[in-house]
DNA sequence: TATAGAAGTAGTAATTATTACTATTTTGAA
DNA sequence: TTCAAAATAGTAATAATTACTACTTCTATA
């Protein structure tokens, strides 16, 4: 993989922002750094980025999908209010994972939750 | 809301099957039955069903939503290799909801969760 | 039973998120 | 320095779904 300054602009702002952006809003923010970026460009190195472990790739049931520069590993929790994303720091269930597989009987690789929260903010 | 043949044959489709069909799949047994009938008929009688919740929308990440006739609780486990989806019959976990409640301090409504698999068939 | 108008449909166009394409530019090893 | 491979900008294409519109079907009531 050959260095470019448009990947590594995409890369810095990822890992300084705990907000989860869409593609398009790393866009709209590096245009204030780079004016000519595409969100072409913007779309195919978060591709890359997640493939490579570097970002996580969150997708959402029926919404934009979203990237986190967090790789440890831990939860999400979307408010069905206003749907803002955050962090579950807390261990993966790895219990679960074994009930399904003694139900299936086949081998379970893992799970993916979202949990519906309503948030601080919006239960005023 | 008014009766109508092809909600009623839509229903029937998917009450009769347990293979968590797309829309476009439904649309194209439904032709056998109606042959004019049309894709947005589906989308949208599939959309309001599950808004009555006569049946449930399995929305995947980055995949076309499939439906489910199957309206009691249950998971979803998804065949990383062929796509298939199996039913999961336990019990939901309310305990990792009281957990996140718990991190957060914010009302957790619900999660979903979706386990990823390899299915007996692509095992071998 | 006839009928009016509300609700539903078929067929098509539009939208949204994302991916693909192409001509040009950048990178970095020799 | 050079030059081919890789990356980019800008645009076109795709895929899933939703919206629109003229026509059809229901069904409550006269």
């Amino acid at each position: 993989m050959k260095y470019s300054k448009q990947r590594e602009q995409i890369l810095e702002y990822i890992k300084s922002v705990t907000s989860h952006p869409t593609a398009e809003i790393v866009y709209t923010q590096l245009r204030k750094k780079i004016p000519n970026i595409s969100l072409g460009t913007v779309y195919r190195n978060l591709d890359r980025l997640s493939e490579e472990n570097n970002v996580v790739r969150i997708k959402f049931s029926g919404a934009k999908d979203r990237f986190d520069g967090n790789t440890n590993h831990h939860y999400h929790a979307v408010c069905i209010k206003c749907g803002e994303v955050t962090d579950i720091f807390i261990d993966y269930f790895s219990d679960i994972d074994k009930k399904v597989e003694k139900y299936i009987s086949s081998k379970v690789i893992s799970h993916n939750t979202i949990f519906n929260i309503v948030c601080s903010k919006c239960n005023k």
